[in-house]
DNA sequence: TCATTACATAGCCAATTGGGTATGAGACAT
DNA sequence: ATGTCTCATACCCAATTGGCTATGTAATGA
């Protein structure tokens, strides 16, 4: 029913969107110019895609002269995390064994 | 890029796949007609989207006589937390070789 | 000053999606 | 045997989405 849930699952919805998300996870903040190279997508749907990701409260940017930063907000990720523990937690009062599931969770 | 991380990610972001999906998580098994209640869409609608979570291995189902009962499986929701751990590591290993660099920096 | 570079926005279009109604196929009760 | 109930499929439609090109604007470099 919230709002942000529902901007973050959409968000990461579309392959290309999470694309760009993971670099920004694995390299850190980075241009639009930057991330056009593995997109496989024109500029201004990089731009678009940033755009949704940041309306999800996925990503920050930060301009500096004529370059603008983009870069991972991790605590985003919490959203997800909740979900699925919530989700995992109606599961615990059901049954019994969830070892597979809760020791992944744990790492 | 893998085929079942795009299937979850895509059967998730939908609300009200995900309202069928978290009731299928509190109350356990139910029947097509027993979600129909507080889905707010007609019965197609309601089987469409439990097939597409089905595509996904989000729920299964099994039939008895003329019902057929839905139910969720826990291990799909192993493809979200693996993602969402590899992504929240590469912020780990990114703070590791910060705090590397700063001790560098240091000396 | 003028060209170039980085980025965002606008406008367009085809494909997908989420909803609906109509209907068919089994299972069951009378 | 017939009607009812459960569910899935087929088909249709409007809205959304994801891509493109064209263009505008600001910053930088020659």
């Amino acid at each position: 029913m919230s709002e942000l849930q529902d901007a973050v699952f959409r968000a990461l919805a579309d392959p290309t969107r999470r694309g760009l998300f993971e670099r920004l996870c694995r390299q850190g903040d980075t241009t639009v110019v930057g991330l056009l190279a593995d997109a496989g997508v024109s500029q201004p749907v990089v731009s678009k895609h940033l755009k949704i990701l940041k309306a999800a409260g996925l990503v920050h940017d930060r301009h500096e002269g004529r370059y603008t930063y983009y870069g991972a907000r991790r605590e985003a990720l919490a959203t997800l995390v909740d979900w699925t523990t919530e989700m995992a937690g109606f599961w615990q009062d059901r049954f019994d064994d969830l070892d597979d599931l809760l020791k992944r969770m744990d790492q």
